[in-house]
DNA sequence: GTGTTTGCAAAGTGTTTGCAATTTA
DNA sequence: TAAATTGCAAACACTTTGCAAACAC
């Protein structure tokens, strides 16, 4: 299957999480789940809410960013020191890192997986496990 | 094997990649190579050497660093979006990451691996492949 | 000597914060 | 109207850069 995507009834999603439904959240909201899985920056959120006549200032991107990402709407994907990634499908999945465009691009489950999961250290527990495959263009020197 | 450090002849390791033994570098390299494996950021480094007596600036720091790591004396190790860490072991292993602490730990790779590494989509190569899991102390909230 | 490296301070990048004004319920 | 949310601008944390002085070969 290729991640079922059942509803976009993005104001019932955010009452479902307990976040009100502002015109920015809406808005916000509709630009990320309206369609195909997305990964996107604070920038790029508010660059493509700015085009699309949206006013919504960059602090309240990132905080609707935080925001989604606590109630398990988004997943934060750490590729890039200095700059955050967040990605619409917030189940379990592994990434492709582009190196060159700073992009990244969902693999297919089943694709790769880890054979086994370490045993964490005593006292911890898992909270996630990431796997990002960074590629770059063939061409490029290594 | 537990990972053979052969030999922490900074000097030697300096000349080999064709950095000039700069007394900042000897004494960064010295830090970072004479014992066990490490994970550090640019501002515990720098702390160290300030407590080793060895005056270096931060931004020398930073630039050997990076220095080191297009050398291959170093790995990137990327988990904080707006903070690097640098490994000491440059070969092919994953990590550990505490996220209460911040800091990292290598996975012994007996452990973990993955049963396959995808295909890089057309056009790209892998140039690395990352495995970070996130652990968290038992008590904490999810 | 010549080219490299350093340190400083300034500038840069991405992100967070304080708070008054606005909006939601 | 009470509580939550927004936007602005200032503050932040970390990193990079420009350039003159110091250093390595």
């Amino acid at each position: 299957m290729t991640h079922p995507r059942p509803f976009s009834d993005v104001l019932a999603r955010l009452k479902t999480v307990g976040l009100r439904p502002t015109r920015q959240r809406l808005a916000l909201a509709k630009l990320l789940f309206d369609g195909e899985d997305r990964h996107v920056t604070a920038e790029v959120l508010h660059a493509e809410a700015q085009g699309a006549k949206v006013r919504v200032s960059l602090a309240t991107v990132y905080n609707t960013l935080h925001q989604f990402t606590s109630a398990g709407l988004l997943r934060e994907v750490v590729v890039d020191p200095g700059r955050s990634y967040f990605d619409t499908n917030s189940s379990d999945h592994h990434h492709f890192f582009f190196e060159n465009r700073g992009t990244l691009q969902d693999i297919p489950e089943e694709t790769v997986s880890l054979s086994g999961v370490p045993e964490p250290p005593a006292g911890t527990s898992i909270s996630r496990v990431d796997v990002v495959v960074r590629v770059r263009d063939e061409s490029e020197s290594s």
